[in-house]
This record gives C-alpha cells, sequence and structure tokens, in this order.
DNA sequence: CGACGATTTGAAATCAGTCAAGAGCAGTGG
DNA sequence: CCACTGCTCTTGACTGATTTCAAATCGTCG
C-alpha cells in the first residue's frame, strides 16, 4: 500500500547502523509493501509454531521474544523496540521456534517475507543490513546467556537496565539515564533467569547503592558507571555503529568459575 | 589455492540443509578460496576482539565459542564439528565479540570474508543457505539461553546430550546413541552455567537411572526417549530439514515460574 | 470505593556452589 | 616396566544464593 510514506523510516535509519544505504536502497526499504496492526499488551503477535509469512517491523511499543520450558519457566530472549526488525529469525527459518508478544500497546508493520527475501538479494547493501541485524540479535542473545548462566542476580540486572538504556538512547527513543521500563517485575525475572520475588529484592538493593532510583516502571540511572561496573557491563556485543563511551571495561581473566 | 577440492564438501553439504543448491552454486562453492590450518586443543582459532578477515569453516574436529564474564566465569554458547561455519557471526559483523576454541585438533579452512560475502549477493541460493546457518546457530543460542535460564541440572545435561547426539547423527559423523564427547566435565559446566562438581554428580544421576552409560569420554544413550524426556528435548529449535522422528514433545503450559 | 494485578516483605526450604582431598588415567622419562 | 607428573574425575561435608510459599501493602482503574 503505501509507497513514499515515511512509516517504514526508522527502520531503514535502525539498518543503515549496520551499513551504509545508498539513497536509492533507502528510498526502495521505504517503498516495500507492508499492513499496519495494532497489538495490545500481552497479546501475541507471533507465537512459537507458526509460520510466519510476514516479517515484522515495531512502529511503536516494546515487544519481546520468548519461548517455555516443558516445567512451564519462560525466558525472554530480548526485548524490541521502534525501529526492531523483531521477527527475521522465525520469518527467514519458516517455522518460528519462539513467540513474539507485546510487552504494551504495540504497532506493527508487516512485511511479506518475499518481499524482505527479494530486496535483500536485489540490493546487497540493504541484505547485508538485514544479515547483520540478524546477527547484532544473535550476538545479545549470547550475552543474554553469558548474563543468565554465568552472573549472579544483581550483576544481571545491572547489566540489563545498561542494555536497555543504550539500545533506547541509540534508537533515538529515550535517554540512557532516565527511561521506561514497560515491564513486569515477573518480566524482568523471565528475562533474567529469576523469580519476581528475587528481582524485587535485587532491584531495591541497587537502588539503596545509589546506583538507581526507581518510580513505578520508570527508571533513573544515578551512576552510570556504577551501574555499568555492577552489570559487568561492555558494550561491544552491541556492535553500536558511533563510538559512544560507554561501559565498564573490565579486566577480562580468569579461569571458569560460576557467579562471582 | 584448491580449485575443485572436495575439502569443501562439507560445508556445501551442511548448506545444502538449509536450502536446496543448484549444481552450479554447489560448484561455485567448492570453488571459493581458502587456506588449511591445524590447531591443537585448547588453542584459540579467533579470539574475542579480533577482527577477522576469514571466516572459518571447520573441516575436522571440534570446536566451541565461548566468552567470559568479568568475573572470570565463561560461558560456551555452542559446539562445532564438521561442516559447520563456525565464525560467521565474528567474521560478519568485523569485530569478534566472543572467542572460538579448538576442543581437541581441529582443522580448519579459512575461506576470505570477501570471497563469503561476494558469493552470498551473487548467488542467492547461497546467499540464503548461509544466511539461515547463521539464523540456525542463533535459534540454538536461544534454546541455550533457555536451558541455563530455565532448566535444572539435569534436564539441561540431558538436553545437551540429546542435541549433541542429533547433530552428529545430522552431519553424518556418528550414531545417535553412541559418541565421544569430546570435552572435559569442566567445559561441561561452561556451556550448562554450572560447576564441574555439579556436572558430575549430575552425569552420574543420569548413569545411575539408565539413561546413559558412560566410559572416559565416550556416551551411550541408553534410552533415548527417556533421554530426551528428562531433557525436555525438542528438536524443532534445530531446524533440521528431514522429518526425523525425535524428541519428547511435552506439553507446554503454565505461567512463569524457573527450574522445576 | 472496591477489586485486581503488581510489588514488597518474611521465613523456611533447596539446589547448586565451595572447599578440600583422594582416586583414576595417560603420557613421560628413566 | 615402573615411578612420576599432571590432569580429570569422584566424593564428602558444609555454605549460601535463590526459590518457595504465603501474606501484606500499594496503585490504578472502572
Amino acid at each position: 500500500m503505501a509507497l513514499e510514506d515515511p512509516i517504514l523510516a526508522p527502520m531503514a535509519a535502525k539498518l543503515a547502523n549496520w551499513q551504509p544505504l545508498p539513497a536509492e536502497d533507502r528510498e526502495a526499504l521505504l517503498a516495500l509493501p507492508f499492513r499496519t496492526i495494532s497489538f495490545r499488551p500481552q497479546e501475541y503477535i507471533v507465537r512459537e509454531g507458526d509460520r510466519p509469512q510476514h516479517s515484522c517491523l515495531i512502529l511503536s511499543g516494546f515487544a519481546f521474544r520468548h519461548k517455555t520450558a516443558g516445567n512451564g519457566g519462560r525466558q525472554i530472549f530480548s526485548i524490541h523496540m521502534a525501529g526492531d526488525l523483531a521477527d527475521l529469525h522465525n520469518s527467514l527459518l519458516g517455522e518460528a521456534d519462539h513467540s513474539l508478544q507485546a510487552l504494551n500497546h504495540v504497532q506493527v508493520a508487516f512485511i511479506p517475507v518475499e518481499a524482505i527475501q527479494h530486496i535483500a538479494f536485489s540490493r546487497p547493501a540493504v541484505g547485508k543490513a538485514m544479515w547483520r541485524e540478524t546477527l547484532v540479535d544473535a550476538s545479545i542473545f549470547r550475552e543474554w546467556t553469558l548474563n543468565v548462566g554465568r552472573r549472579n542476580a544483581r550483576t544481571r540486572a545491572a547489566h540489563l537496565l545498561c542494555e536497555f538504556a543504550l539500545r533506547l538512547e541509540t534508537a533515538g527513543l529515550g535517554e540512557r539515564t532516565h527511561y521506561q521500563l514497560p515491564m513486569t517485575q515477573e518480566q524482568l525475572a523471565d528475562a533474567l533467569g529469576l523469580t519476581s520475588v528475587h528481582i524485587n529484592r535485587t532491584l531495591m538493593g541497587l537502588a539503596g547503592d545509589g546506583l538507581i532510583s526507581r518510580a513505578h516502571r520508570s527508571v533513573r540511572i544515578e551512576d552510570w558507571a556504577g551501574l555499568a561496573e555492577a552489570g559487568d557491563f561492555d558494550s561491544a556485543y552491541l556492535h553500536l555503529p558511533a563510538k559512544v563511551p560507554h561501559g565498564a571495561e573490565a579486566a577480562k581473566a580468569g579461569r571458569s568459575s560460576p557467579r562471582q
């Protein structure tokens, strides 16, 4: 439908992070066919097992990917925001191996997979950018695995807060030091492999130490360097384009052994 | 160097799993330039922070990806075997965000990244296959996150044993029921977010229950269905092409709460 | 104002970690 | 062929971070 609509602009902007896009390619991206759909909080956008025919671009709001284990435990893999192609993984693989769910009120542009594949292989810059988008997602998955597998509750929580801050800032959706975190503590727990009870105590600990302050769902980072240090946060894994200075470049050393 | 060498054949075979490859494309793949290098056990193939100019294809032996947290804890993200393009993620992103290390004696073919990128965008079938290879890697990362975040020690260990069995079998490198697991228990621990002491007890538990038997580093799966059930294992995330029947398709239900 | 979901708090239970020592095994060199 | 060396694997006892269970408080929305 929409041909020269700027609706897809956030996607073009994000993709240009990964790979410079010639004006023509950008035009072509903006001209991709799509259909806009709104989702209410907690609604499923894609369900594990689906065979999505469309890739979905978040236009506004937040969504998260997750999967449920046989024992009922849920693991959240990533949080997505405006400009993210949040389901290239599922749509390109054919069968969805995880679900995508709305966190709050979300607007999504559904783009046919064939259109995505066509533009990716007819315009190498676009293809590279999209491929990289999926690779950066994968890098974030790895970091989250490390987070959940080898860091204690406090470190995990601080790490997530830093990541979210930086990604929001990069996407131009907020400030690094002060933002709305649209997740319940239970969802936070599912992202960090903890229980909501423990997340609660952990957040209070971070606040008690003056690293953050909270009011309802808004977070203020009072001491970025301190929080990055507490969160063992080094933004390299986000592969951000510009040289934003951030993170606690902690010395890496030592043998294997977990959760400090 | 080698032009019509069949050395790259395992790569072509693996890629064909993800996307049918016309004969021409297969030829072109086999004709990619490469350099072969051997690594001894524990040697680093790529180090976090490197800027790899080559993508590496495992020709023989096993390698693993990992990253170290600030507290010294190491998390292993995946195990790779012959035919795997084990470092597309790092090489395509420019800067390595994790390391690739030899598990045992490993032979690797280094293929220049530009050659990879060129063939990927000049031959869409190859490009799709490679893209999918990276997407399946990502799917495995997600499953490991779930494993580490939401499953208990026994389930995690059983899950890993099932995955390895199935991947070996699919790659034509061994049998699902009986194989060499070339990892120390410490490495196993780092893959599962546990300590080597606990892995040891866990493996003995699985053996004690008759699900597996072990001798040195060889594993025999005595009861596939039982192990898959114990490991909450559903192979969907591997996106295997053929319909090999496997896994315990456990009912997914319930709310969030961890590690049964 | 009432109700429901989310957050907070407390106390008890447990899985997994820590520390430490011993046993097994493979390779080396005499 | 055997002692020596250095890992890796096992085992035991104890500790501790996180979970569980349960109840109270808070906040928001109709």
